[in-house]
DNA sequence: AATTATTTTTAGATTAATCTAAAAATTTTG
DNA sequence: CAAAATTTTTAGATTAATCTAAAAATAATT
């Protein structure tokens, strides 16, 4: 039975390996856990005895297929419980994430297929991201960042890389939603912005945002 | 912001002190939480301290206001998922406290208003216990026990005392439910068991199960 | 009311999760 | 490639929750 920091650091160590191939450094998960260095050092050997990692001194973590069945699980709790926030409770998709993460931590697998199934298996949580299933099997859908598009290009807005909440929300300001269709109209030239049609409307959007906004091709 | 241990023992002082007038026991939450006499006293330490209970040595503890809406404000999370389980997700009645006991800890004020509305404002969880309000006033009804009636005399099930996953299971198999009208047809004199009718079949019950079951008199 | 039994508390350890400060290893850079 | 910078680990403390064993207080019983 792995405690919530455990729990914490195979999901961080999951996220931070998803970008590269060598082993995730202590920094980065201590920053991802907004934690310090030295617990973060301590808790590797600790799932390195329990075989959910391998690490050596100084060369960072991997997960084993253990430990990587394992934060899947419990990302895949993350993502069904922001479902149901969003679809049965009413949240919005930038309030899910910090109760999500208190419920991931419920220990109960019927509690969790039982869930799966009330919510009618969705295979996507709110910002977009693939729900893995309960083997811990994942569906990726290949998709481009806005900020990859050419002029004339379009997409459907199918997820977000940032998925903080002043970020959503400042979609949420701007009426931009999955699903949504976006056309690049025009680059500017001087900052990189973009103009885009979006739905009827049309606007501008920064670089920083459209780094943040995939799409799925057309 | 309290820890789960520091809600846990709330909970028990709450619960073990509706019986009695005088301060509540050191031993007898140890033995409801399934602990040890000197971790009950650390605890009750701190939470008067905190203010959330009186307690002076050797006196036993006893909620203050603020530790009995803290409380019942546990017990509220509690109940209400309880329902959540067994009205959405398909779970048994036997089937929900031990759940229950890990998501009541969850922290979200809206979430648990949410869930509330969600659920349609229940008033009663499963095993017939009333939820309190969002402001902690809790409803009674009157109800008696089964092992107080007489010879002739039916009530309604209306809750049970002891909610024990195996009491539960032993009433499911004799398809006694919330609800069900039960009347005494006769007392045996030998071992004081009870022939009773409930809807058309008849059967006995025990004094040590009748002693569980609560009835609203008809 | 004195002795015995029970309950409760204190004292002292242990484990887990955390931190700061310092040491060690690795990486970067001039 | 040596010095400097950075990263990581170790060492040592702290807080919270737990325990066992022993001491102290209260309650029960002749």
């Amino acid at each position: 039975m792995l405690s919530h920091t455990e729990e914490n650091h195979l999901k961080a160590i999951f996220h931070l390996s998803k970008d590269q191939n060598e082993g995730v450094s202590t920094n980065s998960i201590a920053q991802n856990l907004k934690t310090k260095a030295p617990s973060v050092t301590d808790m590797l050997k600790k799932l390195c005895d329990k075989n959910l990692i391998t690490y050596k001194k100084y060369q960072g973590a991997l997960l084993t297929d253990d430990g990587r069945k394992t934060a899947l699980n419990i990302i895949r709790k993350h993502r069904l419980w922001e479902v149901f926030l969003v679809e049965k409770l009413e949240f919005n998709w930038s309030e899910v994430h910090e109760v999500a993460e208190q419920l991931e931590h419920i220990k109960s697998k019927k509690l969790i297929n039982e869930l799966d199934r009330f919510l009618g298996y969705p295979t996507k949580d709110p910002h977009g991201d693939p729900i893995p299933n309960p083997a811990g099997f994942i569906k990726h859908t290949t998709k481009v960042l806005l900020s990859d598009l050419k002029k004339g290009e379009k997409g459907t807005f199918v997820g977000v890389k940032d998925s903080s909440s002043a970020f959503l929300k400042f979609l949420d300001k701007r009426k931009i939603s999955l699903g949504s269709l976006i056309e690049i109209l025009h680059i500017e030239d001087f900052d990189d912005s973009l103009h885009v049609s979006i739905g009827n409307t049309n606007l501008t959007i920064s670089m920083k945002s459209a780094n943040n906004i995939y799409l799925k091709k057309q």
